[in-house]
DNA sequence: CGAATGATCGGCT
DNA sequence: GCCGATCATTCGA
């Protein structure tokens, strides 16, 4: 099996966080926790943009412990609970003090489902394994312990592979990101993006 | 120190 | 479609 390398530094600090949303369709993130490797493809993502973006953790460059992790520079993970209950991964784009994030919302199972689907709990395949931003993260064994880990190391425990799968740009939707209504406008930018038809995205709004 | 608030999910009606 | 779970984080007193 070709071995294939994870992304490199310049991958997450060379374009703006809207391309690397949309470039990270199609990549595969890959986590090897307690020994155990498992893995999917991105489908589906949201981008994250300080200052200007009310929805971001980090608008008006906000800076405070938790937010701290997003002001890395690109290839870090920014990790965070949600609802108390959910572990949303997200990806730092961009150099180090630009809070920049993509949100990772959904996956297609792809490397060991088996123990995906021993974490969820899950007797088979279906989309609700890792369609959706804090299922996708526990199929994954993602948790907040990994927040602010640089994913560009060889020794760290997630990371993202280009395994040169291919995605056409007619086959990527662009539509208002999800659960932001408190965001006024920026509620209504085309900030997510999926692939299209792929069972494996998020329910919508 | 107390209270409010979610970048969600899954179960129930 | 609606609603409660559940807790780290943040902010104000």
């Amino acid at each position: 099996m070709k071995k294939h390398k994870r992304l490199e530094r310049s991958f997450y600090i060379r374009e703006d966080v809207l391309t690397i949303s949309r470039q990270l369709l199609g990549k595969v993130l890959v986590s090897n926790i307690d020994g155990q490797r498992s893995a999917g493809i991105i489908v589906e993502t949201e981008a994250y943009r300080a200052p200007d973006d009310k929805a971001c953790h980090a608008h008006l460059n906000r800076f405070t412990k938790r937010t701290s992790t997003m002001f890395m520079t690109g290839g870090h993970a920014y990790i965070y609970l949600c609802y108390g209950i959910h572990h949303l991964f997200n990806v730092v784009t961009a150099p180090e003090g630009i809070a920049h994030v993509v949100l990772i919302r959904a996956v297609e199972p792809k490397e060991n489902i088996k123990l995906m689907l021993k974490r969820r709990g899950l007797g088979q395949v279906k989309p609700q394994l890792t369609a959706g931003p804090g299922v996708m993260s526990r199929a994954l064994g993602i948790s907040k312990s990994f927040n602010g880990i640089d994913m560009t190391k060889e020794d760290a425990p997630i990371w993202i592979e280009d395994q040169q799968i291919d995605i056409n740009e007619n086959a990527i939707i662009r539509s208002p990101r999800v659960g932001i209504d408190y965001a006024e406008e920026c509620a209504l930018w085309d900030w997510r993006f999926r692939i299209k038809n792929n069972p494996y995205t998020s329910r919508a709004k």
